[in-house]
DNA sequence: AATTTCAGTATACACTCGTATACTGAAACG
DNA sequence: CGTTTCAGTATACGAGTGTATACTGAAATT
């Protein structure tokens, strides 16, 4: 005798994460209900008991990409190496775990452009929760060093942008190129945060004259 | 009597441009044979005169689009007023030439983590053009300001991703709210290149790296 | 003018698709 | 208990799929 709902649970949790491999590999738009259904062991009418729609699968999709999105990010603050760069680590406790959640990673780059309105308006609203983390990161370390950065949203942005198209060459590139890979974003990211940078009295004109020292603290 | 071959390119063209359109309408991945043959007015089995797959046809699609790329980037060039940035015209020709051409667009973005390999590695390849004429405009702008700039390709790769994949939002707005999200790619941009400038001495001493443990203040 | 070439048609094939309908059998419930 | 609920099955349907095969008719070649 086995709990009904748990079991129920069970199987569309089959489904989604049948439809997240499916999709990895042909992308979500060209899935069939069926192949999904009978990658997941039931039949094609049983779907319906789960999902009234591909599309429903999709949205729930979603939500779990979004979720994997989140812990990632908590995973990449929580494993800061003071002995390291705050950048590097992030970057690549992210190109880790895209390489390891390739399907999450592949369904969510490629069907930011895909399919419907909703889809593509849903992916944004997770991907917007993750640059606000971003950028509310940003802020602390800008505290925390006392160096402050203007625009810092738009940075967050920027980075984001950077991070997740360069980082996305990963998934075709073998293991040991990657090191390779990660090195670009870190120093493209830095390239943002020393834009971003405000400095003082020089900020406005790009042109940089005699920039102050910064802050009397030493670098080193 | 019309000439055999210009009539065989003509309905060759029909196909790509009617495979685009669908395209960008559910994904190229969700397109059939048959469909794209009807919509370009021919029968299924006529198809095969032209391309022996739709994959093929999805090459050469590529190979349009990147054709597209190129002439943007050429006219975004030649449009340049010396009054007005030079990265706020050419923002302002991606977003128009992209809203223009929104099919050709949605495509490039969508098989970017699309299908197949081979697909991917034709569109990386195209992009790795793009990238590599931004990255000559950038040394050239450099060398007439008398402004060296470090990493100019880094710089090249990180401006090409933000502009992208910003841009690409501007498909889904209304066109009222496109100037705002051009002047979000411009101040981004701008970000890039002033991180990007080699900036005599100070250089180092602002970077946001933290090479080793930073004795700092005792914050605790 | 006779012949060849070939882009496109017509038809037919075996499949897969989404979905509707009736069912089964075990868990949940009164 | 017996009854109800419901996740999953079995089957069947019409529609769309890729592709093979034989064809047509006009442009191109000889």
């Amino acid at each position: 005798m086995v709990d009904r709902g748990e079991q129920k649970q069970k199987t569309r949790h089959l489904l989604i994460s049948s439809a997240l491999k499916l999709s990895a590999e042909k992308g979500f738009a060209s899935l069939s209900l069926r192949e999904v259904a009978k990658a997941a062991g039931i039949t094609p009418a049983a779907f319906y008991r789960h999902f009234h729609d591909i599309d429903e699968l999709g949205l729930a999709l979603i939500d779990e990409v979004g979720l994997g999105l989140r812990q990632l990010l908590r995973e990449a603050r929580r494993s800061i190496d003071p002995n390291r760069s705050v950048v590097r680590s992030s970057v690549e406790a992210f190109i880790s775990y895209i390489t390891e959640n390739s399907n999450l990673f592949r369904v969510l780059q490629g069907e930011r452009q895909g399919a419907s309105t909703a889809f593509r308006r849903a992916l944004f609203t997770e991907l917007g929760r993750f640059i606000e983390e971003v950028t509310e990161d940003l802020e602390k370390e800008s505290i925390r060093k006392n160096q402050p950065l203007l625009d810092v949203g738009l940075a967050a942005e920027a980075i984001v942008a950077v991070t997740f198209t360069v980082g996305a060459e990963a998934l075709d590139l073998p293991k040991h190129k990657r090191p390779e890979l990660s090195e670009r974003i870190v120093k493209e990211i830095k390239m943002i945060l020393r834009g971003a940078l405000a400095m003082p009295e020089t900020t406005r004109a790009s042109k940089i004259s005699t920039p102050k020292k910064i802050k009397g603290k030493a670098s080193r």
